[in-house]
DNA sequence: TTGAAAGCGCTAACAG
DNA sequence: CTGTTAGCGCTTTCAA
């Protein structure tokens, strides 16, 4: 059997299709009361639900939103991102679109053209690491940029607040009496690392620390790298070695747990951690679990989703959402072993 | 400026929207050389893209794809599973609605109830993990279960093959000599650990080897019940204690390498551990580096998104597909330690 | 308080 | 080889 149409409500109702949208949209409210309890019944009756094309066609406006990414499949991280921006749309009435394009330029023109002929309402574009990016062509005026920013600008974005989410790793081992902190720094994403370690030379920089350049050390964004880097930090004098470190994500901190393991050093009691991004599955489930600052994909994602909508009033046409990456304790930070004990006052 | 319509692109080539209509899908083909070329260089010239939703209400066919699911923000796996689903949708000129329901009913009987209202061409039902379920009302006949299957049939699923899976697990494990081999089982997903043991029965039957009810053990699906049940089997008399575990996924087996370590045991030197799942960022970031049992998810994805567009023929309408559990070889297994290094013969 | 008629942009019979 | 006409299912003037 076919979808019922309006028609037929019409007929079942003894009205006018007109009298049927009217009442169905709550619009027009001097149709009687009797009238519109009629045609709702027929509606009930013949199992009557609009037609969104039709609707669409006629509207200009589909009620649903366009999302293309570049990497869902191959980040933990996605989920967290579709998912706020999903809650957003279903609770405003909207329908979302997916594409992943893999970061494959043809793949992401080919969709940018199917998803404006699909004429969605609104698009977000989003990147699965916080980088800059030269803008697609034929991106709608009003595209979100989540977790990316358009070269050259044009377009609101959101990304997370990496300055000061390295800043208060660092303020979390101060606060546990740390004096020699290391950062763990890696050269694959330069935006993020750049940030954090900004933040990591702010927050020792306000707590009087001074800045220690063999403490600072790179490697790739994994185990491997991460456990590469440490050994490095490891390897120095008593006196020079951190007592807390803190690593550019959480892959590169189980390195450091890794390389703390094999030299006989025990985390937190010799060793303090604190991670990045708060990855699903990894973070927790360590032996400690570990202290990182999580990355808000969640909020980036409804964000997002709510200014597209224009659900939620954003001033400038052109502005970075700069969103708060909160710390999440656990057990990879304690005080730093033996005589060092003491916290230190800031001098500024 | 407004989009162009095929009238446009008509006045401009001097013809009918009629034969810009043939002209552009390519149907036909008794249409001059020269006009087509007269259209095709019209459409270019005015930016022609023809609207989707206009096409959609008048062919009632709209190229969409509706794919719901219960859990898309908490599971690393989604990804896959999306990825797969999406490439093959990519391939055949398809979009994809998608809706994370979170579980709720509510909102997943309001999601069937848009995509039907949107027209979708087909739907896709996902879980996140191997279960049977109750069919949700309203679903279009012709909707594909991914990675769960409808409770009373009617639908064409699409499952991993755990049974298989398991076996494969255990006869890694026998292949590399061992004869006392664990199975460290949960009870929180009844569908795929019982056909994991099931499996796991097979193969240690098919290499003659007999089954001790002390090797089958379970807790919950993560480090802490992986290593609280190692526990268990660790504290065995030697003789009696397992050379080898089959765990039911990946993060149990961390626990188990957890387990393994605080008794001194090396993996895989004095134990050999095989998991399941092979976990994004989980089994190859262990040390040692975790063999295990790969869920299909990127193929069970591409493969409900294949015949739901019919690409790819599927007889039975009610039959359930099974899907292949690679193993993923690294190096968490090796032969037993001391004398039980040979490998037994099967008598069967 | 309600209905008639037009039209969103496209495709598909049918005519020429 | 091409154009005319109708209509997909809805909303929205405008008129009654």
């Amino acid at each position: 059997m076919a979808r019922a149409r309006i028609s037929d409500v019409a007929t079942a109702a003894g009205v006018s299709p007109t009298t049927v949208s009217l009442v169905l949209n709550d619009v027009e409210s001097r149709i009687s009361e009797e009238t519109r309890r009629r045609v709702r019944e027929a509606a009930e009756a013949v199992g009557y639900a609009p037609s969104s094309v039709a609707r669409g066609l006629r509207t200009r406006q589909t009620r649903t939103i366009g999302l293309i990414s570049d990497q869902i499949a191959t980040t933990p991280f996605a989920g967290r991102m579709l998912a706020g921006a999903q809650d957003a749309a279903r609770e405003n009435g909207r329908l979302v679109f997916l594409v992943d394009t893999g970061g494959d330029d043809v793949i992401e023109r080919e969709a940018i053209a199917a998803l404006s002929a699909q004429q969605v309402d609104a698009m977000i574009y989003a990147c699965m690491w916080h980088r800059v990016v030269p803008a697609p062509e034929g991106l709608p005026a009003g595209t979100i940029f989540m977790d990316c920013r358009p070269e050259g600008g044009g377009f609101r974005s959101v990304v997370p607040d990496d300055r000061e989410g390295g800043a208060a790793a660092v303020r979390e081992l101060v606060a546990a009496g740390h004096r020699r902190i290391a950062y763990l720094d890696t050269s694959d994403t330069p935006i993020a690392s750049g940030l954090r370690y900004e933040g990591y030379r702010a927050a020792l920089a306000e707590a009087g620390l001074p800045f220690d350049p063999a403490l600072h050390v790179s490697g790739d964004t994994s185990a491997q790298g991460g456990r590469a880097a440490a050994d490095r930090l490891l390897e120095l004098p008593e006196d020079r070695r951190p007592t807390g470190i803190f690593c550019f994500n959480d892959r590169m901190a189980i390195g450091v747990y890794t390389a703390a393991h094999h030299r006989g050093l025990e985390i937190p009691r010799d060793l303090s951690v604190v991670g990045y991004d708060d990855q699903q599955l990894v973070a927790a489930e360590q032996d400690p679990p570990l202290t990182t600052i999580a990355l808000p994909h969640y909020a980036m994602g409804r964000w997002a989703m709510e200014v597209a909508l224009g659900v939620r009033a954003e001033g400038d046409e052109d502005a970075t959402h700069l969103m708060e990456c909160p710390i999440v304790r656990r057990n990879s930070v304690g005080p730093p072993p033996a005589q060092v004990a003491k916290p230190s006052r800031r001098r500024a």
